[in-house]
DNA sequence: AAGTCACCATACGGACGAGTATGGATCGCC
DNA sequence: GGCGATCCATACTCGTCCGTATGGTGACTT
């Protein structure tokens, strides 16, 4: 009890430090991201952080690209998996429904948009995203056009219920009634 | 040339002040809110902004306000003389989709989420709307559950493509491709 | 056991923005 | 045309946060 109180008295590397940005992301936002403030919560000083990284911009760069790399397929890798594509978008839905936490990250971000650092990584990511629900969309049924814009208003669906839900907190939706709103898009947005 | 170059010189009130904090916010967000930058785009210093405003919080307060209050006519007020409930939803979800300018406010405050101020009053209007549109879902002949549910989805939609396509450029839909986005979009929510 | 390297603390400089103090200018009014 | 109220400028203080400089401490080699 003596060394200290809470935190294990490791060493730190890079890695640490952008995980624990990525995690102040997901909680505060990308404006929260000050350097005395992880040092503080890491239990060390600025004079740690310098050592690693030149500068507070190259940790949110070195951050955002640790989370577009592996962070990605956490989401698409296992749904890729699914044979039946019939099954494979409304299992999509369900499950982004109900393991909200990995897109916590990708909520924070979407408020940061105007940041120059978080466009081009936002650009990227959703763009393969769409892309993944366009050709779910055609393999379910849709013609190519129609699939593209079904992917767009299923996505758009996706960011706004984000922005609604986690930041906001709109009357709270219970449980049940989530379950009930979730099979409501299933059947308004995925063709028989 | 001798007294200004472009701004008149008038003496300035309250309102513009309130004004002026609405535009950039919706241009630059909520986060660019400072005072000495407004004052030097509306040609005084910080010795005006004080006397008009105890402080900033209350300038942003104010302003939210006023765009609460008088911002909210324009969108929905003229839905509200459409005769035909049937006709009522496209024809929203055409001007909407038509007029996104003011809209910006509204995009610029979903990124602001975090800001205990603007909480609230992003609370009261998200939850008007979306009254608004259960309601009009129920007059086009959708039961109650459903209505609301279906609310949901459109709003988030709504949501989602103001995030998208105000401040991320996704790959910049032209015209034609957007019209046609949105009676896909009429297609696919609106009960025939 | 001495030295080297990796990691961290302490202390400082400087930019930036909020808020205060105070005096000057300008308008309305009698 | 003088006078009070309104509006604004100038010049500060203060706190926050980024980045730098420099010295210290532990672990690991040889």
């Amino acid at each position: 009890m003596n060394v200290s109180s809470k935190p294990e008295r490791t060493r730190l590397s890079a890695e640490d430090w952008e995980l624990a940005a990525l995690h102040l992301i997901a909680e505060q936002g990308v404006g929260a991201l000050a350097v005395e403030a992880l040092a503080r919560q890491l239990g060390v000083t600025k004079g740690s952080f310098y050592w690693h990284f030149r500068t507070r911009e190259a940790l949110l760069q070195a951050a955002l690209e640790r989370w577009e790399q592996y962070g990605e397929r956490e989401v698409l890798g296992q749904i890729e998996q699914i044979a039946d594509p019939r099954k494979r978008l409304p299992e999509l839905f369900r499950r982004v429904a109900h393991e909200l936490q990995p897109h916590r990250v990708y909520a924070a971000l979407l408020k940061a948009l105007d940041h120059p650092q978080v466009v081009p990584v936002m650009a990227r990511v959703s763009q393969r995203r769409m892309e993944f629900l366009t050709t779910a969309y055609r393999e379910a049924g849709l013609p190519a056009p129609q699939a593209l814009n079904r992917a767009r208003l299923t996505y758009a669906a996706y960011v706004g219920f984000l922005q609604l839900n986690f930041t906001l907190g709109l009357p709270r939706i219970n449980h049940e009634e989530f379950d009930a709103y979730v099979e409501h898009m299933i059947a308004t947005l995925i063709p028989a």
